[in-house]
DNA sequence: GATGAATTTGCACGCGCGAGCAAAAACTTT
DNA sequence: AAAGTTTTTGCTCGCGCGTGCAAATTCATC
């Protein structure tokens, strides 16, 4: 079946002895068609290898049933897990994927447009979130869609924002870390963008000042990525002797695994016995023999669940929504 | 901007002063327009917030600049590495990702199906190969994409496969585990699917058994998870006491990782000192600190460069081409 | 079997843009 | 400045399907 000829809606129409609208509604979930009809263009259209073009549908009917995913840090694996989840759900539920590998910062913009002029309904950021300016594009797009961030929270009014809350989570961990007797803890943070991103450091900060009446040490890092997050990890704790925190509390798992690699092989420490370890996400990795990693779960699939009900509904109202996550105890700290 | 109120290219060629087709011509990368009217146009445009649909530009042309990307093995870590370097290439180049999730093997024909009724111009499966069931309905699908086959050789003459040349690859591991004297290897091998698939596998039982006359032990893992890998090496070497392997030659990475945990940890081993690993991929964690896993790196970028030649070809010979990977050796065996 | 209600079917029109050609405009050449 | 050449612009028609309504058919009821 060479790429020129094309079966349309009206070659089964012909075939099958109907109208090519009847056609067209055989292929609609809940149309109003009559099981005996629906059967005949059914058979004919497997007889004809036809199969209805999304493209046009969406044209006219003005929904696409495309969502983006803007992607831009794939050295972080929960990206793996969060993309299989979301993309196993949605496209249970007839939604489609575009994955838009966002180069860099800067390319935030552009790769918005890039969805924009496909018509995706509704654009997902996961893990991250919408910079000013890259909102601010999207709001000039012609074709506003939903802007969603998932796994993260945001503040912005004009994004849904799906996730755990980062406070009460971080809060718990803390009082664990806390409750386990560790006195000189250190945080290690991911990039800094903008405003909420921060939640996480600030808030284990803040409880341990009111706590302990100090500022726990901290080391940022340029990305989520294991590697990047040993070398910031090294050179942090190069030349402070004896001097060592005796727990990292790191913003995610990423974080946390190169952090612990860097500590056992290359400054020969023990964890947790010289130094603990948590993280935040629980990758597949954090329930390794290797890392045991202290963690916290979000509930993924039930977040992703409730996505694709934002994504069904009509509505306009502001969708965003908290969900219960749980710390997972291992061996690590 | 609500949703109802789409810009149109006509609204641009309104406050341009120019035709509708003067609008368009202005967003083609090699249209015939002067530079004087394509920059009208693009005032205009950006005024009115105005970006082309490429829905009906699809539509009109035939051509969806939009290819499928299948992928059911989300627990491989090197997946995510060879969908952002699959994803960054094709964009820089214009073309859009469609991201669809076989959920499982069964689910891969209406995941092609799905992928056509968007029209995608080709569909790419990466590390793994079509069944031959698939295929048959890849064939009765209407418009018949372009087929290829991403970092995995196959022989189907239906397909277009990009990759490195397994054999030679394997044939390399095998001599440097023969040539640093190991010689009680046994091979850790992925799920079996069709044909191609066991080339790895076949070719180092191969090599073997013609230089030593002996069948190496092997175990079958169901999937390329590092999980599931552990438990069927932990398997596999239960209950046999001192008799073990020197050398775990490993299908690929995710494999070679879940297994080296397991001797770590479990069995107590030490690697490579008590047996040795060998992978296949070069995924990030190959290079930890912690790994230090010997494998095998295919070139995915100038892989991916070629495989955007190929969508920008409209040829149709057989455009698979091999390419060159090389070993690289780390402290695991 | 006639009547009304409910279901099913058919259709005019439009979604936004591209191919390919003809008309118009802008340059060259003599 | 006229004629020829090249570049640029405009346009007809069609891509395949959905919306919303009216016509036709089926079903239920008495």
């Amino acid at each position: 079946m060479p790429p020129g000829s094309n079966v349309t809606a009206d070659d089964v129409a012909a075939e099958a002895g109907v109208s090519r609208w009847t056609v067209n509604r055989a292929f609609k979930k809940d149309a109003s068609i009559s099981a005996r009809s629906r059967e005949k263009v059914m058979q004919a259209a497997e007889r004809l290898g036809y199969v209805p073009d999304l493209r046009a549908a969406s044209l006219a009917s003005d929904r696409s049933n495309l969502v983006a995913l803007l992607v831009d840090d794939f050295a972080n694996p929960h990206k793996l897990v969060m993309m299989e989840r979301l993309t196993r759900v949605m496209r249970r539920e007839g939604w489609d994927t575009l994955l838009v590998n966002t180069l860099d910062k800067a390319d935030a913009g552009p790769a918005l447009i890039n969805a924009s002029q496909r018509r995706v309904d509704a654009v997902i950021l996961i893990g991250l979130q919408f910079d000013d300016e890259v909102l601010a594009a999207a709001q000039h797009a012609r074709r506003f869609p939903k802007l969603l961030i998932f796994a993260r929270s945001s503040a912005n009014p004009d994004t849904i924002s799906i996730a755990v809350d980062d406070v009460s989570a971080m809060k718990e961990i803390a009082a664990y870390v806390d409750a386990r007797g560790y006195r000189r803890p250190m945080f290690v943070a991911g990039p800094r963008t903008s405003s909420a991103h921060l939640l996480r450091k600030e808030t284990f900060r803040d409880y341990w000042i009111e706590r302990h009446g100090r500022r726990p040490d901290c080391v940022n890092v340029d990305a989520y990525d294991p590697a990047l997050s040993g070398a910031a990890v090294e050179a942090a704790l190069a030349g402070r002797g004896a001097d060592l925190p005796d727990v990292l509390v790191c913003e995610n798992d990423a974080l946390a695994i190169g952090a612990i690699d860097i500590l056992r092989h290359r400054l020969g420490l023990r964890v947790p016995e010289d130094i603990a370890v948590t993280g935040f996400d629980d990758i597949p990795q954090a329930d390794s023999l290797n890392y045991q990693l202290t963690t916290y779960r979000q509930p993924l699939t039930e977040m992703a669940e409730y996505l694709v009900e934002v994504l069904n509904s009509s509505e306009t109202r502001d969708f965003s929504r908290i969900f219960e996550g749980r710390l997972i105890e291992r061996a690590s700290a």
